[in-house]
DNA sequence: CTCCATGTTTAGAA
DNA sequence: CTTCTAAACATGGA
């Protein structure tokens, strides 16, 4: 389920479950989910320390502990998802690790594709490589970010080194909303473009995160649920086209956008 | 059985 | 050197 805004739902999640729990164990790791760590040496740095918050960049999940010592980062991969445990109730299928916490409760990290990761880092810092988050980024930054790039429009937004946190399925709503091809030329769009897919991203990621990305509070008018064959387009009924972008399938309507 | 998948990384090809 | 595509990763669901 993540992008952006499933992800930030994640955070809050794990906030309010983890926050001030203190961690007795972290019980059946996946060792391809905790590589390159064994699941022995997370348990190890995190036994004893209580979870102080949870931040979040783009897709990525930063855990702060106390005493000071080693973050957890949690990447929710493709299937990904934190599920909060009441003492005694049984992990759900696809537990690839579960947090334990003092009293017994914890959460699980459910995956049933294993492409999600949770791994330590030696400090809260921001791993190096990620852009910008793309939730409520001003006009100046996103022109800062994107500045000079190139390549497709859609493969631009989902570079998570110049905007953290739109995947596959968010950008081709925000192309949509801006009125843009997937495979349009970055260096071919104007300041009032790049206006435009400023506005479109706040709103999506802005609203998703407001329905706390639940697709059964999508607002009327949005691609998403319309997206796949025989999809014809919210605003102008046209059949949507489906075209490669970024090595991924993108969906969008011939007719609005350009 | 076949095809597709909300992500990231890497090897090759253009 | 740059840019794009395909594959790989591990697995489930249609």
């Amino acid at each position: 389920m993540p992008e952006l805004p499933e992800v930030e739902t994640f955070r809050r999640v794990l906030e309010r479950a983890a926050t001030g729990r203190t961690v007795t164990g972290f019980e059946n790791p996946d060792r391809y989910v905790t590589r390159p760590h064994r699941g022995r040496e997370i348990a190890r740095a995190l036994a004893g320390r209580t979870f102080r918050g949870f931040e979040r960049r783009g897709k990525l999940v930063i855990a702060t502990l106390e005493p000071d010592g080693p973050a957890l980062l949690l990447h929710f991969g493709m299937t990904g998802e934190p599920v909060p445990l009441a003492a005694g109730a049984p992990a759900p299928a696809f537990t690839r690790a579960l947090l334990r916490f003092h009293g017994g409760d914890g959460v699980a990290f459910r995956d049933p594709r294993k492409l999600g990761r949770l791994r330590l880092a030696p400090s809260a810092e921001v791993p190096a490589g990620l852009g910008p988050d793309a939730l409520g980024i001003s006009w100046s930054a996103f022109r800062e970010t994107l500045r000079g790039a190139r390549g497709g429009a859609k493969a631009v937004l989902m570079d998570q080194g110049r905007l953290a946190g739109i995947g596959n399925l968010y950008s081709d709503e925000i192309l949509h909303r801006a009125g843009i091809r997937p495979g349009r030329a970055w260096s071919s769009l104007g300041e009032s473009d790049l206006r435009t897919l400023h506005r479109a991203t706040r709103a999506v990621l802005g609203t998703m995160v407001r329905v706390e990305a639940d697709w059964d509070r999508l607002p009327r008018g949005w691609l998403l649920p319309r997206r796949g064959r025989d999809g014809t387009c919210p605003r102008c009924a046209a059949p949507l086209a489906r075209t490669a972008a970024a090595g991924r399938t993108s969906w969008y309507c011939p007719r609005c956008q350009r």
